[in-house]
DNA sequence: GTCTATACGCGGATAGAC
DNA sequence: GTCTATCCGCGTATAGAC
């Protein structure tokens, strides 16, 4: 078999055009929003004809599916294999939130993103349904073991519990984006955390939840 | 000044119009989805060339908009003004969640405009900002409410978990969508009310929240 | 106010050059 | 495999009929 990827094999330029290609578009995607930007234009940037640069990517979402993944790979290489775990990984997830608050257009562009593939037939659908599994995965195991831990409930169930903070970041984005002044997403996400935490630090009432008084 | 919206008055021919698309375009976006149909092919349905839509609606996300401001009519009108409030208003939602786990087309088409609405220049801005500011207003004056009549600890911030409340249920609504049948919104939601709400019935711990043993 | 014809650039599909 | 020319329906913008 053939070289695929080496920077001398027979189909480097092709890797070399689908790099830069990439580049171009996290650039103005991130800059002016996914939109507002023309595969034409973004082809003429890289000295192509429409047509040219969709024999490198199949549409536009597809594109869009690369430049993710490429951001992905950007933001999760450098560290990130942090030596946190457990309960301190649960925490320190209040720390992506602001991390986040500080990057609106490249959160919307995700969260856009992330809703439309929900499509079953959306190209990026498969991508997504993998990144969220293998999100929830990771808040699972972090979750369980901050119960073995002995840090919250033994009787948590450590997958819903990940859902939920993977929705509470989400949907904090949302309505964060819609009133960036009037919504304070990290002050919300802090509260969650303190609160849910603090509650699955002591077992449920019996009657299931209802309030004490 | 003369009337507009009466069934007589001078107007009425363009009244009669507008209801007409709405509903033409509510019932195939609902269906078929907000992409899969054109303005072209609503218009014909309705008798008008694609111009003469477009007279009504300035855009197709004009269209939709009014689309679902109808949508939140019929959802809003018939009861929903339920006599429940307080505590009970608050676990009452957990019916709202289980009723949207039954149309999860009309469920994406809000999810995919709550989220590019965001954009100041999107023509639902308003009508989303103005949404989810109603509905904060009305989940905060709940969970005051509750904190008054003792059923939640007395130093909840209402309007940090009325945003709470809301983010867990649209970002479920994103998970649940990308996989139906592995993500059960409805359980996940429910067991964010009773550990929530079993956390906000008592007072938080003096460090803020750090996991007891 | 109600409505149409025409033109623009867009994302996408097809056929084919090299 | 890499890339182009051409055509399609789309949403949108403008000029104008009635």
């Amino acid at each position: 078999m053939s070289d695929r990827t080496g920077a001398r094999g027979p189909y480097a330029r092709g890797v070399a055009r689908r790099q830069e290609i990439v580049h171009a578009a996290l650039e103005v995607f991130a800059t002016r929003g996914y939109d507002a930007v023309s595969l034409r234009e973004i082809a003429a940037q890289v000295g192509l004809s429409h047509t040219g640069l969709r024999h490198h990517f199949a549409s536009k979402e597809d594109l869009l599916t690369a430049v993710l993944r490429y951001k992905d790979e950007l933001t999760l290489t450098p560290d990130e294999q942090v030596d946190v775990s457990g309960i301190a990984w649960v925490r320190a997830s209040r720390d992506v939130v602001a991390l986040n608050a500080r990057q609106p257009l490249l959160i919307r562009l995700f969260a856009t993103l992330s809703v439309q593939a929900t499509d079953p037939a959306h190209p990026a659908h498969t991508y997504f349904v993998e990144r969220y599994r293998i999100a929830r995965e990771i808040a699972t195991r972090h979750l369980a073991q901050a119960r073995d831990d002995g840090d919250i409930a033994a009787d948590v169930d450590a997958e819903h519990c990940a859902e939920l903070m993977l929705a509470a970041m989400d949907g904090l984005q949302v309505q964060w984006l819609l009133e960036p002044d009037r919504v304070d997403m990290v002050a919300a996400y802090g509260q969650f955390l303190d609160r849910f935490l603090a509650v699955l630090a002591v077992p449920l009432p019996e009657d299931g939840g209802t309030a004490q008084r």
